[in-house]
DNA sequence: CCATGAAATGAGAGTAGCTGTCAAAAGAGG
DNA sequence: CCTCTTTTGACAGCTACTCTCATTTCATGG
């Protein structure tokens, strides 16, 4: 238990990481890295975990050993935390809905600040190939899970109950479609904006608007 | 062009089916019952390709060539057409609402109709086998293309357009998380009155009930 | 009934993702 | 500098899946 915060003996803010813990950073970006470029170059499939490791010089053991599955190499993910975190720390007496856009808009925008090439072939990975976009769906189970127990800490129900999984699981695959909608549109339109329709859709289904 | 409707010499309505086509199904129906034989002795992923094809007596190309993959051996999903056939035959004037969740029910009443074993099996595998639940995720997207088909029918909207594909996939979301509670809790509760629940949900929100 | 053409099958080799083991190398701590 | 632990690399192995090609099986026309 207790990480850091114990023997910090450089006075320094800084990550006071040790070498390892450096190196396995350095590791892991090299991998991603070279998975990126690859794809971009030859496309998912032709991209092998070996041409992978041989770009990020290690081995392909250690390739397997930073990531489960080749999908997981381009799918980041390391937002969720952060968006339960955002949805806590609202007042208490905010509208569900009014949460839930404005953290939607939070995270988006979080999305923009990296680099949004890499941001750009994911989504256009998860439409082109199944793998990917399987993986997605996957990772977005436990998405529910999160939200589940988000909404049910708002609302007081059970996190385990039909209506708050039901509840949850419709509005990420509604998100998810908003992403997939944006990527096979070649990301032309403003994803902030189309983010605003899918929630008007959410929470009041398809009312009386033209199109 | 034209299909049989020539040279039924067999003047009962038979199928008329050659023997060729006969045998087809028989195939795949031989490697469907296999396969659901093995993995329930000894589990999905102990289950080889070779096992089935040995005990489905053909050999490993042809379980391939009738089945992609290992996970669509165990999919089955021939319910959409139905499905959408029978949206498009109820009544014009209908509520969007009443028509969805009536014809909900007969879908799961054609489900009942099968073997009730195989369709607990099915998704039990959903919930334990990730590939399995992948493979089920991705089938949901070609089910929420014609969904959106139906509904720009009936709706007069564009069927490509965000807000109908939102409605869709978080409806067919709402639904998928259904099977997979009907399937965590042993199947144990009237999957009927769990889809009531559902839709009341999908259409009304997390309302003011208990729970 | 047989010959011809087309379709289905089987056998085999090959690819790649992924798992496991084990010994060597590199960092941490005394 | 020595020891312990973590990380890595090399290797073997399994299995899903693909592709090719020869063989068998059904359909058809004479």
């Amino acid at each position: 238990m207790t990480t850091m915060t114990e023997r910090t003996t450089t006075p320094a803010d800084r990550p006071a990481l040790g070498l390892r813990e450096r190196k396995k950073i350095k590791t892991r970006e090299a991998i991603r890295t070279a998975t990126y470029g690859l794809i971009g170059e030859q496309g998912y499939d032709a991209t092998t975990i070996e041409q992978i490791a041989e770009r990020a010089e290690v081995s392909p053991s250690t390739v397997f050993r930073y990531f489960p599955t080749k999908e997981d190499i381009v799918l980041t993910d390391e937002y969720d935390p952060l968006i339960m975190e955002e949805l806590r720390s609202r007042p208490a007496d905010e509208p569900w809905p009014d949460s839930l856009r404005y953290v939607m808009h939070r995270a988006t925008q979080l999305g923009a600040d990296e680099d949004p090439e890499v941001s750009r072939l994911r989504t256009r990975l998860m439409v082109e190939v199944p793998a990917v976009r399987s993986r997605m769906m996957q990772s977005m189970s436990s998405t529910g899970r999160m939200l589940c127990q988000a909404i049910a800490e708002r609302t007081g129900r059970d996190p385990e109950g039909l209506e708050v999984r039901v509840y949850a699981m419709s509005l990420i695959g509604g998100l998810m479609e908003t992403s997939l909608y944006w990527a096979e549109n070649g990301h032309r339109e403003d994803f902030q904006a189309l983010l605003d329709r899918t929630l008007d859709v959410l929470q009041h289904g398809l009312g009386t608007e033209k199109n």
